[in-house]
DNA sequence: CTTTAACCCTGGAGGC
DNA sequence: TGCCTCCAGGGTTAAA
């Protein structure tokens, strides 16, 4: 589920609980995720008070007086507040408890992670998991010269070279088939190809794609912050192309085609997307 | 350095 | 019903 817009979703909504309150205490029932959750954590984090949550690419940072936490969502994740009563259900492997708030991390598949990085270990940012990740695309020097710059140099087909992160972080495997629908360009294409005018319409089309998924994520962010827990409706439900292999393009009424990239399925319209 | 493929894990969908 | 196979929006890691 989670991309970008769904973290930052997920960011607004604890950013607007946890930073000023003290975390009473963190809870692991099951510390076997991407990598093991660090036994000591909980007794580090105990009684500690968040100063800020923030987010680079599609990691959460949790920022406290002495280190930050470190959570990836990973394909299944979510990070929900829930009532401090509720009771936990399965695949609830960690939770954080503040005075009158309470999260839950879910993650059926525990392709997540929660790593903790120390700030005697340096600037978070330089974590080896952070450190060689693009730039973000609502950084204002992300521009469709960027963009071009960044891409010119790679033989790999475009679409690959989008999700691999190291361009620009947050286009994910829908936006990257939807991005380039929206600006007509062939995922196959490779990414040295692409023109200066087209990496302006790509760089649009990108922007677009995760605003509009991000207001979509407003619903998200309403349910989340009343604690409903229901995921509202994703930007999956407007995809032009994303999932509808066979059915016609919105445009030119084409069957959509789906390929395999990179051992991850795209969608696209031959007709409308040219190399 | 680049590129490819395997892998971590559970659950839902669809075929038979 | 059940059993089987395939597929899934993430990203790291090892191998070529």
């Amino acid at each position: 589920m989670p991309e970008l817009p769904e973290v930052e979703t997920t960011r607004r909504g604890i950013a607007t609980v946890m930073p000023g309150q003290i975390l009473r205490q963190f809870i692991v029932h099951e510390s076997r995720m991407r990598w093991p959750i660090p036994e000591e954590l909980p007794a580090l984090l105990q009684a500690h008070r968040v100063l800020a949550c923030e987010r680079r690419g599609k990691y959460l940072l949790i920022r406290f007086e002495h280190g930050t936490q470190i959570i990836h969502l990973g394909m299944s994740g979510s990070l929900r507040r829930v009532t401090l009563e509720a009771p936990l259900r399965k695949h609830d492997h960690a939770e954080w408890i503040f005075d009158e708030a309470r999260f839950l991390l879910h993650d059926p598949r525990r392709f997540g992670a929660v790593l903790w990085h120390p700030d005697t270990a340096g600037p978070v940012l330089a974590h080896p998991l952070l450190a060689h990740l693009g730039i973000e695309p609502f950084d204002p020097q992300f521009t469709a010269e960027y963009l071009y710059k960044a891409l010119h140099t790679k033989t790999q087909a475009i679409k690959s070279v989008l999700l691999a992160g190291r361009a620009v972080v947050g286009v994910g495997n829908i936006y990257a088939s939807e991005s380039l629908y929206l600006a007509g360009i062939d995922p196959r294409l490779p990414a040295s190809r692409l023109s200066r005018a087209r990496s302006v319409r790509l760089h649009g089309a990108i922007l677009q794609t995760l605003n509009q998924a991000l207001e979509s994520g407003g619903s998200t962010l309403r349910d989340y912050v009343n604690a409903q827990g229901t995921p509202g409706a994703y930007f999956t439900l407007h995809a032009a192309v994303y999932d509808r292999a066979g059915e016609p393009c919105p445009r030119c009424a084409t069957p959509i085609r789906r390929i395999v990239q990179g051992q991850r399925a795209t969608y696209f319209c031959p007709y409308c997307q040219k190399r």
